[in-house]
DNA sequence: CACCCGACGTCAGGCAACCTGACATTCAAT
DNA sequence: ATTGAATGTCAGGTTGCCTGACGTCGGGTG
């Protein structure tokens, strides 16, 4: 698609042709794979988004299935699974709550805090490409946007 | 790793409690869940976000699966049975290209028509209610963020 | 104290989306 | 005419997420 480089203005949207929803999901995507590809390029255990996603939800002092559930706006029984997995992995582990019986945290192995670490230091350079694409103070600008509305975690 | 830390460093962002992919995510599905019911609640043919996403790249003049499917980011397969649904709900339909006979064009029909018209109303009444929360400059910076790096959509 | 209701964790079954593999058709080159 | 690429399609398999149904524990109430 060579042809003259328009000098004149780029065709002017009319009706915004990409819808924001759509614009969200490109993007998500593109951390998404981006990350999977380096965490899988870097070796190690197995990951999926999934797993990744729940990591982030992860909290240092130990959670609950069902907190984590609700932290990834999924199912007790969705996230059941997702731990299931990372437990196989010998990336967490579940503990008796001393509290109470009916509970069982779940935490990091070392092995899975290191994985951890790992990804944190990924997307921060994932961070830094976008930076250096659309600049530093749009990324800002991104991130106050998105927090503005989305930003209370549901801490329970 | 913790001891000695810089006296310089700043303390108040050091660890951003909700990183970007997760706030992508969470805005996104925001949105799609809204428009979903609301689309469920105003009736008319069954929707998924699948089906919600193909509508979104649909061209008026007609398009192709493979084409769709590039653009959806997706194999042709997959846009191939999302067409397939789509059709059988009565809200697309193939017609013959007359400039080619492998290529079969994907159009709306009337009622795939009347349909993405509703869906575009939704989704800008969301907007509204976006920027009336966050304030309508900041939806604009959103967008203008996003389209900045995952702009280009593949016309192709 | 006994009892019941709520929350947690878990197993089982099912659905939707996406993928890879394979094949027939059609056009554009050589 | 033959080869190559692109398209549309079918078949099978994987994964994530869901609803439904239990068994268990703990804090309420009488």
């Amino acid at each position: 698609m060579p042809a003259s480089t328009a000098p004149t203005t780029p065709p002017p949207p009319p009706s915004p042709c990409r819808n924001l929803p759509q614009l969200l999901g490109d993007a998500r995507r593109w951390f998404e794979e981006a990350l999977l590809a380096a965490m899988d390029a870097a070796g190690g255990p197995p990951v999926t988004s999934t797993q990744v996603q729940l990591f982030a939800v992860l909290d240092a002092e130990g959670t609950t299935v069902a907190a984590l559930a609700r932290r990834m706006g999924v199912t007790r029984q969705t996230a059941h699974q997702a731990v299931h997995g990372l437990v196989a992995a010998g990336l967490l582990e579940q503990v008796a709550d001393p509290a109470s019986a009916r509970q069982r945290l779940i935490r990091r192995t070392p092995a899975g805090e290191r994985a951890h670490h790992q990804a944190e230091c990924l997307l921060q350079d994932l961070e830094r490409q976008l930076a250096a694409r659309i600049g530093h103070d749009t990324v800002e600008a991104l991130r106050t946007a998105l927090e503005s509305f989305w930003g209370p975690p549901p801490t329970a």
